[in-house]
DNA sequence: CAACTTTTTTCCGAATTGGACCAAAACGGC
DNA sequence: GCCGTTTTGGTCCAATTCGGAAAAAAGTTG
């Protein structure tokens, strides 16, 4: 019978075993990739405790059932870029917008590269309405949105991001980045793309501020804000 | 026993039934609409034939296999892609190159609306390798590659398209093209926009103009080819 | 050592899988 | 209208896979 502790905060009665956190990220690693490549139907409970290299019944045991899996791996690859996102803010909160709204971009360019099941995910799960979609737009997607939103509205009134519905805007930046870095396999093939190639990233995200902030940051605002 | 004519170019011992084909297209849009919610694995024919109002094993009879349905759904949404951008090339082939492309941006755009999975299909297969993403590569997306990779080339050499690798300018257009159509469920609840709106998908293709081809033609050359 | 947590093993019943087969029906060419 | 072909409907299959339950075994902690 799996413990509530585990997968809710209340009190262990002793505290979980290192070997049970391990089992847990590998079955998080697993189920991740495994959603990513086959959604979340296309996807058996068997085939991610296979990936993880762990007896399929302990999937039961950690997450209850195969919706909470899915929710704990959207959870954990949405939770991180969400940090990996405010820690890019935290490192620039003193630049100029125009630096800030680029050091983002590099940022979801780079968590793209190494975690590109960000987007994969989204598409498959945008196919089709369903209760996952929800639950992932109202605890994920939304607070990134309403937290650039804004951002992007100043660095249009300040001629740096390229006029438009910001909406828009934000989710053009959005799929370029994320985007592109999900479609790896094919950029190789079809275009001569290697995302695997360092320059190819810094390339990347440079091109995309390049594009979407073409205007230079106003000398008097850029200096108000130093 | 199906007969091969219907697969291959071969002689009909006799011509092929109005319901016949009648059936095949159900099973196409059914295969379509399947395979981009899904993926190839997550969807199982009888899904499709239920979609389609058909029984089972019809999808044996026509196709011959998943495998293969899956090839001639894929060549259906592909060759009427092609067509699309190709019959927007021929409209405007007496236009300068930025009104060209431009054409070929809304057309994009337009079929992209009406036939999401063109970019579903795509994310799906390039999830991971396998032998119908070599394939799609090979026969559907280099020749579209090719056939834009020298228009954008020119463009940027006429100041008109933004400087940085072609390769990569096509492919974030493309993104934010395809792309866009294909989170149509997820772009209303989390960013209010609304792809069912003519205007937001005429303000979509206005936009990816402006961001991707933001300069003038040269006086010089706009009227050297008028 | 004793209590608790985690893993292993085994099993289940149900549902689904892609595909084969054949008789009936609809159809096209004559 | 008749005949042979094409297409469809209905049925069946053997195999696999599904998510999950249960209980015993092993490991860990205090």
């Amino acid at each position: 019978m799996p413990d509530e502790s585990t997968l809710h905060n209340e009190q262990p009665a002793r505290k979980q075993q290192q070997r049970s956190l391990v089992t847990q990220q590998k079955l998080l690693d697993a189920a991740v990739e495994a959603f990513s490549e086959n959604g979340f139907k296309g996807t058996s409970t068997r085939d991610i405790a296979e990936r993880a290299g762990v007896h399929h019944p302990l999937i039961t045991y950690h997450f209850k059932n195969k919706d909470q899996l899915w929710r704990a791996a959207a959870d954990y690859i949405f939770g991180a870029f969400t940090n990996s996102l405010a820690s890019a803010l935290e490192e620039y909160k003193d630049q100029c917008p125009k630096q800030r709204m680029s050091a983002l971009i590099h940022a979801y360019v780079n968590y793209a590269k190494n975690q590109p099941a960000l987007h994969k995910v989204m598409v498959q799960e945008a196919s089709y309405p369903n209760p996952r979609l929800e639950w992932l737009i109202d605890k994920h997607l939304k607070p990134i949105f309403t937290a650039t939103f804004g951002m992007l509205e100043k660095l249009q009134e300040l001629g740096v991001a390229v006029p438009g519905d910001p909406a828009l805007l934000f989710n053009m930046i959005r799929l370029s980045s994320g985007g592109l870095l999900a479609l790896g396999n094919e950029l190789k093939a079809s275009s001569g793309i290697d995302i695997n190639d360092p320059e190819t990233l810094s390339e990347i995200s440079e091109m995309i501020v390049r594009v979407f902030l073409p205007g230079d940051m106003p000398v008097s605002v850029a200096e108000s804000i130093n």
